[in-house]
DNA sequence: CGCGACGTTGATTTGCCTCAACGATTGTGG
DNA sequence: CCACAATCGTTGAGGCAAATCAACGTCGCG
């Protein structure tokens, strides 16, 4: 059934009885994007969050240049929104766009913050992933600022095993912080191009 | 009084009533670190969150040459942990020192496990500040992507203007991911080697 | 006073970028 | 279903950002 992996998802972190379950999944809605279809636009006040189904997505920022810089991959069981307009009510800086037919599972802000007041269990839920999310955002720090390129490519594949298939190499390179040029040398240097 | 400060900064996220914060900030107990002080070595199990009320700290991972990599630097109001460890209850990678003497009000693990079952408003103050942190980590991923050090150190500046006199360049360095030579290199330029 | 941490400067090297050209792959409209 | 365009990946030349190494002056502290 639909949120069978939301259920199973959030069951990592906190218990909720059916019907409390029931409650909670009701104020999602399934919502589908096909391949290149725009999630959220820099600009834009982003007033959701979305829990991944299936299917990929990237989160992005346009620098300067026009340069996209991808901030993460979102696959299946991963949420996608841009956290600073969501929490913080200012336009987005961030782009999402899904990168192929994918569907999620959408809650607005207003009912987000409508659980927080009457499920106290939700607060518990988003406190948990917030901490694992700024726990894994240290790590990539660290790693930006120690690390060249090879080895971060190289955690990458580890890390992501699965996510490799699906994304082209200028797509990783972008999440590597590092041209889609260099990542091919790097590539033929470790002999990792099949 | 010694909890004006948390009072204070809590406040800006939830609101309790007298009683409630004196339940809330009686589990916190000052300690005083003296300059050059360890509060937490890498492989220690890190079981405490502390509020600091004056002075500085530096929390940082030694990378496998040995150079100190700063993930953050904790002045007043500031929160210093390795949450890491504390949340999923592993060896910390981080360490954590006094730059300066230095006071903090320090809660355990035990006690915030449970100000999280007795008070839901705990629960909701922690699941903001953990979203502010991510946005925050979020931002710096990004400035470190694609800004090279000499925008990274003005942005520095601008940021925390008043961290910088208390600082040594190799900290600042540390905390910018780049040499300190390079740094030096960098004032020159921009003259602001004063 | 003297030692160790700090900061500066220069020479050299390295990691990575930019630009450009080209082959391979994918996708799309006729 | 093919043809052609667009995107993707590879490779090379040249350049810049930043690291490394080394030498040296300065300062604060014990």
């Amino acid at each position: 059934m639909m949120y069978d992996l939301l259920y199973k998802n959030i069951s990592r972190y906190i218990q909720l009885s059916d019907p409390e379950f029931k409650n909670f999944s009701r104020l999602f809605r399934l919502q589908k994007f096909k391949k290149k279809e725009t999630v959220l636009s820099e600009g834009s006040y982003c007033h959701f969050e979305a829990f991944v189904l299936n299917g990929c997505f990237k989160v992005y920022f346009l620098n300067e240049e026009g340069v996209e810089q991808t901030l993460y991959f979102a696959v299946e069981s991963w949420w996608i929104t841009d956290l600073d307009s969501l929490i913080n009510n200012v336009p987005s800086t961030l782009n999402i766009e899904a990168l192929e037919d994918s569907e999620v599972l959408v809650i607005s802000k207003k009912d987000k913050e409508f659980l927080y007041e009457k499920m106290p269990q939700i607060e518990k839920l988003f406190r948990i992933m917030n901490q694992q999310s700024t726990v894994a955002l240290q790590r990539r720090i660290l790693s930006l600022m120690n690390k060249t390129a090879d080895k971060r490519y190289l955690e990458f594949l580890e890390k992501y095993p699965t996510l490799e298939q699906k994304l082209t190499q200028q797509q990783i390179a972008s999440y590597l912080g590092i041209s889609h040029e260099f990542l091919s040398k790097i590539r033929k240097k470790t002999s990792l191009g099949r």
